[in-house]
DNA sequence: CTGAAAGCGCTAACAA
DNA sequence: TTGTTAGCGCTTTCAG
């Protein structure tokens, strides 16, 4: 309600002097200092940022754009980003675009007449124009786990490939040979990195790729039972299974258990992300644990020393994963005999 | 980077008319219409939403502060709040308050310096003073899901008596005459609803209300193992367990099945919410569903209806909610006999 | 049917 | 040490 004239009225000096003291942008007596203060706290003065942002430039305001905020990987890397905008004294305007590469450039293009001050991308599609538009556009961003194709740009993921191998070992160094994946969506980046991470993770432990044994998916729920129910059909079936994901992996174990067999006696399963339910869960998954909240957090403050001009050191960061072991791997079965 | 002023001159005709016909807002000769689409489209011109802002004193920004993003009950919700949001032309800051009411409060000033039209809040403590500080401020805003115990300003909640009624009926059907409870956060208007409506279930199907069944609770996972440990120990343990919400339902499920005890054979075990991971689990939790999508789209929804002027028929709803039977209900194990 | 100009609330040259 | 003033980009009254 009040503005910095009526404030400056108030307190009988100039709104340049008001706007100092608000500021402390330059010296003003302590006599003046006092009046304006007085006069503020009398006529209950709060700024607006708005007409701040106007006339600086900045907004202090990020766009977070989300494929999926109800997708259970995404609220922990949302709350780092918060609070890491928080901490430098910025907000996150939340876009959830619903896996629609469209609604993403077209609340892009929101935000950026909103003018905000950068943009984070979680899971941004790979074929994605947004990296190169935004370069030309001249406004920072960051791309949260996926990298985009076009390489310019923050970037900060984890150690797809890294996370696999010790998942594939973990279960190589319990006895286990075949083992199946489910793989994620094979448009994202990260996706791949796990698929590769899998193969290579059979062959440093001397392990055959078998085709049969590799099944695609999309990270869904679904997906995870389609592909354990064709696992379970096949002439040989696995002895352990991993997953691209922990959702995927929650839903081969529905139909696991449907099917009758036991996990981890009847077959070992790995899941990836270490989602917040996988250690609620009643029999805890064996995953492996992606640095969530850091990745928000990581990724905020690369953003914001872009946009205040700090210098910046590594523009593409890969976050450390481990494995956690809990209930859902053991050793295979014993085998009934050398003959099959 | 262009303004209507580039557009204006580069069109030959007066800013009045550049803003006209961005915004349709009078007549404008078809002549200079297209003169000053061309101009538009040489220039790549965008609007500057913030100057925007400032003159009509209209974010289309509203604030949202949840207590905790990472908590599986409120991601739904904000999807359906920004869904409904953007429906409308409008967008959702996010502010996660980490549960203190300092942070709250904070933001919300912050907030509302930026200027949003309009505030939602997902389970805002429930001794806050915002409501009737932002009555007085005159900003619109919504409480989801607590109830504020200052009565103005507008609710969407859930029907939780209802649905803990349905819940311990559901039991009373199956035979269980021990049912045992685990509160939430009593400083929650919807924690204390829920075991407002265990009681009046017990009542309504008969059954006593034991004292040393009632459990307290914080609606986190620890809070839901402390008590079925607690229960375990009782010298006469009860043969279900209804949590008032599902966080809480798969500690004690942890718990229980640690100490050895079976679900469903051994005991029952009913949530509250039907949090994404309660279908995911390999044996689902048989549970209440809230509809929280729902809540934060209705939510969302009525809030820009008070902001645009349109008149509100229910400025407090509570929506229905659902029982939803999985596999962690059965029927309790045959008494041994009439002499205990 | 179109244009000139004021002003939203603020910051920051420039002057004094 | 403080004040005057232009102007951020836009909408909208008021004239014509």
């Amino acid at each position: 309600m009040a503005s910095v004239k009526d404030v400056a009225d108030a307190a009988g000096v100039s709104i340049a002097t008001v706007s100092h003291v608000i500021n402390g942008t330059r010296y003003v007596s302590p006599h003046l200092t006092e009046r304006v203060r007085a006069a503020m706290a009398r006529l209950q003065y709060t700024p607006n940022l708005l007409a701040r942002s106007l006339r600086t430039q900045r907004t202090h305001t990020l766009g977070f754009i989300t494929a999926d905020v109800t997708n259970p990987f995404y609220p922990a890397v949302a709350k780092g980003a918060a609070a890491a905008a928080a901490e430098r004294g910025y907000n996150l305007i939340l876009v959830d675009s619903g896996e629609s590469p469209a609604i993403e450039e077209e609340a892009t293009s929101l935000l950026l007449q909103k003018q905000v001050d950068g943009l984070m991308y979680t899971s941004m599609a790979s074929e994605s124009e947004l990296p190169a538009w935004l370069h030309d556009e001249g406004t920072p961003f960051v791309a949260l786990n996926r990298r985009p194709s076009a390489g310019n740009g923050l970037y900060v993921g984890i150690d797809n490939e890294g996370g696999m191998i010790a998942a594939v070992s973990h279960l190589a160094e319990l006895g286990h040979e075949r083992i199946a994946f489910i793989a994620g969506n094979p448009l994202s980046s990260a996706a791949q990195a796990r698929t590769a991470g899998f193969s290579e993770g059979l062959r440093r432990n001397g392990l055959p790729m078998v085709s049969e044994l590799m099944c695609e998916g999309d990270y869904r729920l679904e997906s995870g039972r389609k592909a354990a129910a064709y696992l379970l059909e096949l002439r040989k079936a696995p002895t352990a299974l991993v997953a691209a994901n922990d959702v995927m992996a929650f839903g081969a174990w529905q139909q696991l258990r449907q099917a009758g067999v036991r996990v981890p006696e009847d077959v070992s399963l790995v899941g990836f992300d270490d989602i917040a339910f996988s250690s609620m869960a009643p029999v805890g998954l064996t995953t492996v644990h992606c640095p969530m909240y850091e990745m928000g957090h990581r990724g905020a403050a690369m953003l914001i020393d872009a946009i205040e001009g700090v210098p910046i050191q590594e523009p593409s960061v890969e976050l450390p994963v481990e494995l956690i072991v809990r209930d859902t791997t053991a050793r295979p079965r014993e085998h009934t005999g050398p003959s099959e």
